[in-house]
This record gives C-alpha cells, sequence and structure tokens, in this order.
DNA sequence: GGAGAACTACGAAGATTTTCGTTGACAATA
DNA sequence: TATTGTCAACGAAAATCTTCGTAGTTCTCC
C-alpha cells in the first residue's frame, strides 16, 4: 500500500511540508497554528491533510503522546529536488539555463545572490569532476 | 468573465501549451497528433481543454476556417516565468539560489551548460546596472 | 443529393484535491 | 465525578481537473 518515496505532494501538502521542515516534528495543532498565519484553514482540515500524508508515506508519525507528532519522511532536499525536477522537465525540457533564465528575468536579484549562484557554479563544476 | 493575464495553467494545460509554443497556431487535430506520440489522449478531450483553455483566456482562436485556429495568448516566455515564478516562492521562498542547487542536485549537467549558466549570470548583471 | 468524414459544442462521469462537521475517546479540573 | 477542553477518526461535501461520448453542423465527393 505505500508506494516508494516517490509521490509528489499536492500544493496545500507542501504549505505542511514547509511547516514540518521549518519547524522539525511537530502536532498537528502547532502546524495549524503556523499555517494559520498565512491562510485560514480549520484545524480538522490539517489533521485530515496529515492523515493522508501518513497513509500516502509522506509523513510519518509518533503516536506515543496523545497528540500525535508528524514529521517528513523525506528530508526537504530530496522533495524539494524532486519538485525542482518535475518543472525543469515539464516546462523546460531538461534544461537548466532555461530555467534559469526565467526565474532570474522579471525579479531583481541582488549582487549577492548572483555571486552566490557562480559559487555554487563552480562549486558544482569541481564536484562532479 | 475573462481575467487578465494571469491564470496558472494545469499539467494538461501545459502540455497543450507547449506544443502551441513549438507549432505556433494549429488546430486541434494538429495538436493532438503532436501530443498523440507521447500520450494516448482523445480528440475530444484536446478539444475540450482548448474550448476550456479559450474560456479562460489562456488561448485566443480565429473562427475564420471551419477547424479553429489555436494560439497562446502569452508569450511562452511569460507563462515559463510565471511557472518557474510559483515554484520559486511556494518551494525555496523567494531564492534563487537554493532552486539552482536543487535544479543541479541529482543531474548531470554539462560543461557546455555550466558555461552558458555563467553567462546568463553575467549578462544580467550587466543589464540590470 | 446522399453518404461519410471532419469539426464544434455540450454535458457529464471519474478522479483528485481541498475543506470541514460530527462523533467518540481521553484528559484535566472544579 | 460531572463538566469542559483537546484530540483522532471518519465521512462526505465542494471544488477542480481530466477524459470522453454523443449530437448536430458543415464539407467533400461519388
Amino acid at each position: 500500500m505505500n508506494q516508494e518515496p516517490l509521490q509528489k505532494p499536492t500544493v496545500s501538502e507542501l504549505e505542511i511540508l514547509r511547516v514540518l521542515w521549518a519547524r522539525g516534528p511537530s502536532t498537528v495543532r502547532e502546524v495549524h497554528e503556523e499555517l494559520r498565519e498565512k491562510k485560514a484553514l480549520g484545524y480538522t482540515t490539517v489533521l485530515k491533510l496529515l492523515q493522508i500524508m501518513t497513509a500516502k508515506g509522506t509523513v510519518r508519525r509518533n503516536e506515543e503522546q496523545r497528540a500525535h507528532v508528524y514529521e517528513a519522511c523525506q528530508p526537504a532536499t530530496e522533495t524539494k529536488r524532486q519538485l525542482v525536477g518535475d518543472v525543469l522537465q515539464r516546462v523546460f525540457e531538461g534544461s537548466a539555463s532555461e530555467l534559469m533564465i526565467h526565474a532570474l528575468e522579471g525579479r531583481r536579484t541582488s549582487k549577492k545572490e548572483l555571486d552566490e549562484l557562480r559559487r555554487l557554479l563552480d562549486e558544482y563544476e569541481g564536484r562532479s569532476r
């Protein structure tokens, strides 16, 4: 019933994952309070989502306490890679440069970030050789 | 009824947009034949999608011929920017470097593409000053 | 001018996602 | 221990997205 790691999170699921990534293992209440700052959402909505995600194997939970504690199964990095990889394929036919062009366009990017990007390229090149 | 440019295309709609971007203005039949190479899809499914997209203002059509000719309203670049911008916000909190890291990870990127990426950064920096 | 092919329009079934209300269990406390 | 608050489970409504069948129109060509 539990398929392996890959099941792309839906939009709502991602919102929850982001909270779990930022906070670490959390109860429904904690996730709910965090999310509520951005968006009106009922408590049971968050609970249901977490239950669905548990069924899908996206998160797991510790039931030792009455308030179950949820955490992501995959490290954030893995899921992010998957999400960006998906866009890379579906929108840019796998071209990282194309992705980059459109990510930079229509957006102010600081000198600092540009330097950081250059550093990444150097690092990547050094590593993969 | 027609909202302004912004209405994020769904997954299926994007598939169709990609065909329109590649082929330019096309009839339902043309889009269908093109898509069919990748995926089994009924003719009327494509037609329906295009009708929905017309209603949303994603595409417009020329009805002069019996077989209407559809084309994207927005240039590909605009829609791509929107799509990547969406991921940038929802997944990476707006950080282009984070996006980049995960785009490069778990993927072989050629020297050529890395150089192209550097060129893009220089170009962007030059332009935005 | 009638048969068949090519099209559009429409409605609707199915699948997936999002959102909650209700119920019943458990816990803290007055 | 009766009341009130917290929690998980469940079912299901509502919203979206995907897919296609059917019907009716127009065109082609024998």
